[in-house]
Parts: structure tokens; C-alpha cells; sequence
RNA sequence: UCAGCAGGCCGGUCUGUCGCUUAUUGUGAAAACAAUAGGAGGAAAGUCCGGACAACAAAGAGCGCCACACUUCCUAACGGGAAGAUAUCCGCGAGGGUAUUGUAGUGUAACAGAAAACAACCGUCCUGCGUGCAGGAUAAGGGUGAAAAGGUGGGGUAAGAGCCCACCGGUGCUGCAGGCGACUGUGGCAGCCGUACGCCAUGUGGGUUGCAAGACCAUGUAUAUCCCGGUUUCCUUAGGGUACAGGACUGCUCGUCCUGAUGGCAACAGCCGGGAAGGGUAGGUCGCUAAAGGCUUUGGGUGACCAAGGUCUCAGAUAAAUGACAGGCGCCAAACUUGUUUGGUACAGAAUCCGGCUUACAGGCUUGCUGCUUUU
RNA sequence: GGCCCUAUAGUUCAAGGGAUAGAACGGAAGUUUCCUAAACUUCAGAUUCAGGUUCGAGUCCUGGUGGGGCUA
């Protein structure tokens, strides 16, 4: 890594249209509340390890502040967590993750910290599988 | 002091760690990295009005549709704002809400009630006789209703009535005075006068769509569809007028223009050019933020606002930055140990940009004014 | 982001500003039957919310809330 492992970069975020069609049709699920992940692993021989995007539907918040609130907490969890994640990801793939909040309520930074940990631990074996086959 | 009315303003702050984004500078071939500076609001919201800007459309006339409607002013413009006028309702009051074009025409007013506007059910009075009915006169009195035919007093009459008179209220015309004006005050004349809501009429304004507008670059499939023109082959008289249909201006009508088929009549294939429709792409750059700009001083105006001078540059993201965490301070509430603990700290997040309106909002500051009751 | 539409019983729809907001299906109770179905009788159940206009609003006007659509 060439800069610090908390950085944050846009090659990091998944902005792409296709990728995030892409993502929705083919990827597979994962439940680790509050939130829901959404995950496909593709062939990408450059680029970060991972590319992710941060979702809160606006059925659950009318409110515009509460939704950017609960993406940056998420984000910023994220982002302290992430080298666990890049660890497991094999050479010449990339992780595109999608992540879904579910509550109908705010809840602070720690259990959203504890949610991505929990998802991470999850997501581990299934990389596994899928790089086997 | 307390309660209240009208207006204006603010709406947290500091430190540390790790991040995001824009600009500039430096290093570097580039990717990138480093430094410095900036980085949500009074409503950024609802998308309700008005503009700027952009694209498209546009010979014109009439009608329709929508919005607005007292006066003078402000403004780029407005359905917004300021200062006033009149009427009415609420409040003790400071004040607040609503309405306002119309001497034309026309409609409706459930139930109740005699009657909802060319009004006789009861009543009152007159006449007739068969003495309780018929014919008339009459809006003074009467239960209903949201609303009942100007009000009070006098004259008058068979009984009554603007039938007549005086005063008052209102309407129309008109003289004088004040005001830029709506209008106000006051005098004269006239006809004797209901209310509410519509339709309608009059005047003014409105082309449509919206930055996902639009411009450029990149990526990229197919000439498989349709039309027109030219040319080659084959077939075939050619050109014009009239009516019909469709389309555009346009929501409708007229009118104008264009096209089509019919008017005796076309067909097939290849190539070239143009157009339509369809398919594909979903990336980037511009638009994009220096503006009807902010702050401030002076002057003008009752005010909205305007003029002149000085000074400043103050977000530009694009699956979308402006943050997260920890601690301190400030503010509010409660508890008691009276200076500690616990809890809370609003509404809310730019998306092309401005001017308004409307709605949401913990708490606080400030200017002017009011007070029936209450305290000093 | 921009531009629009809409809201009536549990559901699908009605209702010229004027009695208690109507109909169908569904629900509940009863009659009939040995029991069920069908049939018949009865009942319950609604104008998205807050203001305003009006004597009187489901309807007219203003604002909020919810739901839905179109747009490269």
C-alpha cells in the first residue's frame, strides 16, 4: 500500500453504473445486522482490492440528514476495518460489496463497528469457496 | 415585574486522532504524493409563484383555457413586498384576519316557513248576504329560518303602507374644500332602497419544455426497416386544374402552407446521397458558479427600496465531498450534598443560479408598543 | 435532481354544495339442515390530516402527510 491503510480513495468506492447492475443481478447475499451485504467477486488484474458502496433507502428515513448520517458512520467503519478484508482477497480479483442498512432507527458508530466486523468474519470462508472452485 | 402585540437578528464553540473534496503551488514521464487556503442553510425543505439561462417552435386574426383584479409606489419580474383607503369580523388594548374590477344581463338559496323576491297562511279593514262563507283592500303584528322587504317619530287612512313629512343610514348624479390617488368632509337634487354565493362581462398577463435543458469528445452494432432524389435495367404518354383526406402553425375555428391517394397506370434489383424510425453507448469535458453578489459608510425616502464611495471573493459534488470518534467549555432541565451528578442540546443537508411565498424549528438577543384582571 | 398524478367501508368503485355518505364482494350473528354448501334476514364498518370560504363542505380554496408515475 502506498498510502496509509485508513485512506479512503475514489477507486475505492463503486461508482460505475454497470458495476453496480452487475453487482445486484449476479452477487450473492449476506445478513450480519443492521445491515445487508451484497457481494460479487470479479477478474480485475489492476486496481484496489475492493470497491463498496454505502445505501440507506429512503423508505426507512424520510430525512435526508438521517440517511447521510448512518452512510458516513458506516463508511467510517469501513474504512478502520478494511484491512482485515483486503488481507483474504486473492491477486488479480476485486471484492465489489454492496451494504444495505435495515433498521428503521439511527444507531450510533459501535454497534455499526461491530455489525462490519461481524460481516467481514462472514465474508472470509465464503471467498474461500469461491476461489477454490 | 408579569402577561401580550408587531418587527428585526442569532441559532453553538475549542482541542486531538484518522479521513473526504475543490483550488493553487511544488516534486514527478505519469499515476500519485506533500504543503497552504476554502468547504451546507435560515429555511439548503415543499416545488407554490416570478425571472435569468438553454433548446425547440413561430405569417396572422378571432374564440377558448389558466392566473390576477381598491389606490399610490418598490422591483429584472411576480400571484411578492411597502405605505395607505373603505367595509366587516376577532381582541379591553397594542394589533390581527378577510374582502375590494361591474349603474349591463342572468341563475340558485335544501329543511323549516304564508312567503326566499311579480310574497296574502293567520291577522286587520271594507262590501255582500244564506252569519260563516265569498269577493276585494292591506306588508303595521305573527311562531320559521343563515337571511324576512330601510330605522325612529309624526301626519294620513275604512284598515294600512315612503302614501306624505322630519331626522338618521344607504344608493345615483352634482357643487365646494382636502389628498398624487383610492377616498374623506360638507352642501344641493333625485328615486324611495334587501342579503349571500355563482354564471357572465370588462381589463391586464401567459408560445412549449426544462441543466437528466443543451454543446463537444470517446465507445460502438447494422445497412436487416421505411421514405425521398439521382443513375443503370425493364415497363410506361407527359404536364396542369378541380374536389377529397391527412399534417403543421394550434387547444378549437377560420385562414395560409405542405404532403398523400384518387384523378387510366406502375413494378423489380444494384449503387450513391439525404432524411425518418429503430438499435447501441450510460464514460469524460464544458454548461458550473463574479453574481439583479456579500460586507460597510454616507445621502435620499414614512417605508419597501434607491444612489454614490470603499472593501472582499465566499461550496461546486456527480452512486454524489463538507465527516467519524474521544475529551473540554457554553446553554437548558431535574435531583439533592449548593457545586456536583444525571440527562438533553431544535428544525434540518447545496445539486444550474437568483427574488419571493409557504411550511418545520430547542433556546436566546434586541427595538417599539399595549394592559381588563394581577404585583410593587 | 426536475416534472406530474392521486387519496371514500377490509377490497373494487359511486355520490349536481343540502336528511342518517350508496352499491357489489368480503366479515359477524341468526333462520333453514342431522351437518355443510346454497338461499333468506339482520348487523358492524369509511370521506388522508389541519385551517379557510359558506347558513351548511366528501365536493370549493390554501397548506401539510402518505402512495404512485414519467424523465438520460
Amino acid at each position: 500500500m502506498k498510502k496509509s491503510s485508513y485512506s479512503f480513495p475514489k477507486e475505492e468506492r463503486l461508482c460505475l453504473k454497470k458495476q453496480i447492475a452487475q453487482l445486484f443481478e449476479q452477487g450473492e447475499s449476506l445478513m450480519s445486522y443492521p445491515v445487508r451485504l451484497k457481494y460479487l467477486l470479479v477478474d480485475a488484474p489492476e486496481g484496489s482490492p475492493a470497491k463498496c458502496l454505502f445505501s440507506v433507502p429512503k423508505k426507512l428515513f424520510k430525512r435526508a440528514v438521517k440517511r447521510n448520517l448512518i452512510r458516513r458512520r458506516l463508511r467510517e467503519a469501513y474504512r478502520l476495518h478494511k484491512a482485515e478484508l483486503y488481507s483474504n482477497i486473492p491477486e488479480g480479483k476485486q471484492l465489489l460489496i454492496a451494504f444495505i442498512y435495515l433498521d428503521n432507527k439511527v444507531l450510533d458508530y459501535t454497534s455499526g463497528e461491530n455489525a462490519m466486523r461481524k460481516a467481514f468474519a462472514k465474508l472470509t470462508p465464503q471467498i474461500r469457496n469461491i476461489t477454490a472452485k
